[in-house]
DNA sequence: TGAACCAATGAAAGCGCTTACAGACACCTG
DNA sequence: CAGGTGTCTGTAAGCGCTTTCATTGGTTCA
C-alpha cells in the first residue's frame, strides 16, 4: 500500500532505477547521475557507497532514459547492402569494434542494393535516435541527402573516395583503380577485354568502374565492345555462368574483369572445368581481394580494397565528430594492385582456340 | 518571449515533436499518438489532419522517447561471435530481415568468440533495451544466464540443439551430425582420421562435436590420436599450415575432417600444391556448406548448416514471445550430408605414399 | 574577520512520448 | 425522456534519467 499509483511493471528489466541505488547509498539520485557520467565531481565517500549500492542491486541504467534526458543515445547507425560479402562484414565488423570501444553501440540494418530500402532503414535508425550514421556508396535521393540534413546528424559515405565530393567521404578513386587493372592487362597484349560486373544501377560503384574501364580502354585506342559486358549478381554461379555466355561468343575475349573476386573465382572455376588455361589462354582479374583470392589456381589478380580500414576510418570519423573534434571531411584509403598469376600475356591469335599449358 | 524555459536545443534532430503535430493538426497529444500507435480508434476526420500535418513537418517519431514512455524499445539484440565468416553474416542476414518486416531494429555486437566480451557487450544491449536477444551457443556463465532471466528478455541460443536444454534454442543436433561424417569415412575404409577445428574452449559446437568424433570412432572400434587433432583458427592459411603438420608425421592420416568449410579449403589448396591427390590419398570433409564448397576441385564433402533458417527461426521465435504467443521453446533444424568428390575410399597401405591419381 | 572562492550536493524541472481516466457527444432502447 | 451504450477525444500523470540552479560548509586570502 506504500504506492497507491497503479503501477506500471516493467517486463523485460530489472526493476532497479537510479532512484533506487540513490536511496540505498543515501545520496540524491543527481549524485548517482554524476557518478555514471562524470565520477571526476563526486566525492571519494560518496562514489564509494554508490558503488556498493550499484553492485548489490545489479542496477542497470536505462539508456532510453538517458538518451531522452540527455539527448544522446550513444548508439551509430549503419546501413550496408548486404552482409554475404565479406567486403562489407569485415567493415562492419571494424567498425563495431571501434563503436565497442568508444563506448558506441551499433544499429544495423541491410538494405539489399534497394535504395529505398535504404532510405526506409535510415529513417527508422535516425528515429532510434542514432547519434550518427555509415552509408555505402554516394548516390542516392535528394530527399534522403536533405533528411540527413535536416536531422544534422554526422554521416559518412563509405567505398569510394572523391576529393570533391560534396559529402564526407571515406574509400578510395574506383576510376584510377579501375584503370591499373586494365592498363595492366593491355600491357600484357590484351585486345578484346570482357567484364562481368553486378548492376550498375543498384551500385554507384560498379558504375562507376565500368565508366573506368570504357575510358581507360579508349586512352589505349580500343573498345569496349557491348556483348563482352555481363551485368549480373555476385555469386559463384552468375561468375560461372557469364563465362559460359562469353565463351560462346564467336570473337572470345582474351581477358575479363570480374567485377569482384566471387565473380572472378566463378570464372576461374568455370574455366578449369572446360579446360580453359588460365592465363595461358584466357587473363582473369578480380576487385577486392578475398582471404581466399591468393589460394585459388592459379592465384587471383586483383585489387586489395582496404575493408577494415575504411571500418575503422568511418568510426573514428563520426566519433571525432560527435565529439566536437576537427576532422577532414575524406579520407583516402587507397586500394593496391595484387599481381599473381591468374594474368598473363595475351595469347597470339594462332594459339587463342587451342587449350594451352599445363591447366592446372 | 513566449518561452522562458533555457530551451534545450536537441542537435541531432529534427526539432518537431508529437505535440507540435497536435497543434498543427489541432489535436490533442494524445491523438496523435494514437493514431500512430493504434490508428483504428481515430476518427477518419482527424487521422487526415494528422497525416497531413505529419507529411508537412516532416516529423519524425521519437523512439527514445516512445521506449521510455511505452517500455516497448522495438528492438532485438544479437551477439554472434564474428562477421568474418559467412555463417553467421548470413544467419544476421536472414535475422535483420525478418526483425525490419516485424517493425524492430536490430543491435548487434560481436564477441570475438570472447565469453567475457559477450557478456558485456549483451550487458549493454539490455541497457539499451533490446526486448529480446539472439545468442550463439549455450555455454555461457551462470552470472550471464541470472542476469538474462533477472532482466526477464526472451532470448535464444543459436546454432545448436538440444531435445533436454534447459534454455530455447535452434539449430541441429551436432552429436549425430557429427558422426554422419566419420561413419561416411569409416565406411570408405578410413582407419586413421584426423581433425582440424578450432578452439574447443572458446566454442561449445567445436567441443561438442570433437567429442562426437570421438565417440563415433570408439563405435566402430576406434581411436582417434592425439597428434592427429589439431585446434587453430578459421583461415585458410591455417588449414594449410594444419595439413602440413599432419603430413609431417610419420603415420600419416588417410582422412581429414575439418571443422568447417575454410579450413577444409585450405586442407585441399595445400593437398594441391604438394601433389596429394584427393581423394585418391587423402579424403577431406569440411563442415558448414560455403557457396564456394561445391565449386573447389574437387568439390567439398561437407555438411550443409541451415544459416539462415535458424535467423529466421530465432527471430520467428522471439517475436512470437514478444507478442505473447504460444511457440515451443526448441527448434530443430536439421543439418544435411552433402556427398561431393572430396571423399573416397581410402588408399590402401601399399599406395598410401604414392602421389596418385590425375590430381587437379 | 569578512569576503571570496571552491567542491560537493540536492531539489526540481523537464526530455518527448504513452495511457488511464474521465468527459463529451450521438445514438439506441424501453 | 431517463438511462444505457459506444465512439472519440482531451487532460494529466508519469516513464527513468540529466542538468540547471541554489545551497551548504569548508577553505583561503587580504
Amino acid at each position: 500500500m506504500e504506492n497507491n499509483a497503479k503501477k506500471r511493471q516493467r517486463p523485460g528489466r530489472a526493476n532497479i532505477k537510479l532512484e533506487d541505488v540513490a536511496i540505498h547509498a543515501g545520496v540524491s539520485p543527481a549524485t548517482v547521475s554524476r557518478f555514471l557520467n562524470n565520477p571526476k565531481v563526486v566525492s571519494e565517500e560518496a562514489k564509494k557507497r554508490i558503488k556498493a549500492a550499484i553492485a548489490t542491486l545489479g542496477y542497470m541504467p536505462h539508456r532510453a532514459a538517458r538518451a531522452l534526458a540527455s539527448n544522446h543515445s550513444r548508439t551509430i547507425g549503419a546501413v550496408v547492402p548486404t552482409l554475404d560479402n565479406a567486403i562489407f562484414s569485415r567493415q562492419i565488423m571494424a567498425f563495431q569494434n571501434r563503436l565497442a570501444f568508444n563506448g558506441y553501440t551499433l544499429l544495423l540494418a541491410v538494405s539489399e542494393y534497394d535504395a529505398d530500402s535504404e532510405f526506409q532503414q535510415a529513417r527508422v535508425l535516425l528515429e532510434h535516435g542514432v547519434e550518427a550514421l555509415m552509408l555505402v556508396g554516394e548516390r542516392r535521393s535528394a530527399e534522403f541527402y536533405s533528411l540527413l540534413t535536416r536531422v544534422g546528424v554526422p554521416f559518412v559515405n563509405t567505398w569510394l573516395y572523391r576529393s570533391d565530393s560534396i559529402h564526407p567521404c571515406c574509400g578510395f578513386i574506383h576510376d584510377s583503380t579501375q584503370q591499373v587493372l586494365v592498363d595492366h592487362l593491355v600491357g600484357l597484349g590484351h585486345r578484346r577485354l570482357s567484364v562481368i560486373t553486378g548492376q550498375p544501377e543498384n551500385n554507384d560503384r560498379v558504375a562507376t568502374r565500368l565508366n573506368a574501364i570504357v575510358a581507360a580502354l579508349e586512352s589505349h585506342g580500343l573498345d569496349l565492345d557491348p556483348r563482352c559486358v555481363i551485368n549480373t549478381h555476385y555469386s559463384y554461379a552468375d561468375g560461372r555462368e557469364a563465362l559460359r555466355r562469353l565463351m560462346a561468343l564467336d570473337e572470345q575475349p582474351t581477358a575479363v574483369l570480374a567485377g569482384n573476386d566471387v565473380l572472378a573465382s566463378g570464372v576461374l572455376f568455370e574455366a578449369h572445368s572446360q579446360g580453359i588455361d588460365v592465363p595461358g589462354h584466357l587473363s582473369v582479374t578480380g576487385f577486392g581481394d578475398l582471404a581466399i583470392s591468393e589460394h585459388l589456381y592459379p592465384p587471383l589478380t586483383t585489387i586489395r580494397t582496404p575493408k577494415e580500414e575504411i571500418g575503422e576510418a568511418a568510426a573514428d570519423f563520426l566519433i571525432a565528430r560527435l565529439a566536437g573534434r576537427e576532422t577532414p571531411d575524406r579520407t583516402e584509403l587507397p586500394a593496391r594492385f595484387c599481381l599473381r598469376a591468374s594474368t598473363g600475356p595475351a595469347a597470339t591469335p594462332a594459339l587463342a582456340h587451342g587449350i594451352g599449358g599445363d591447366g592446372f
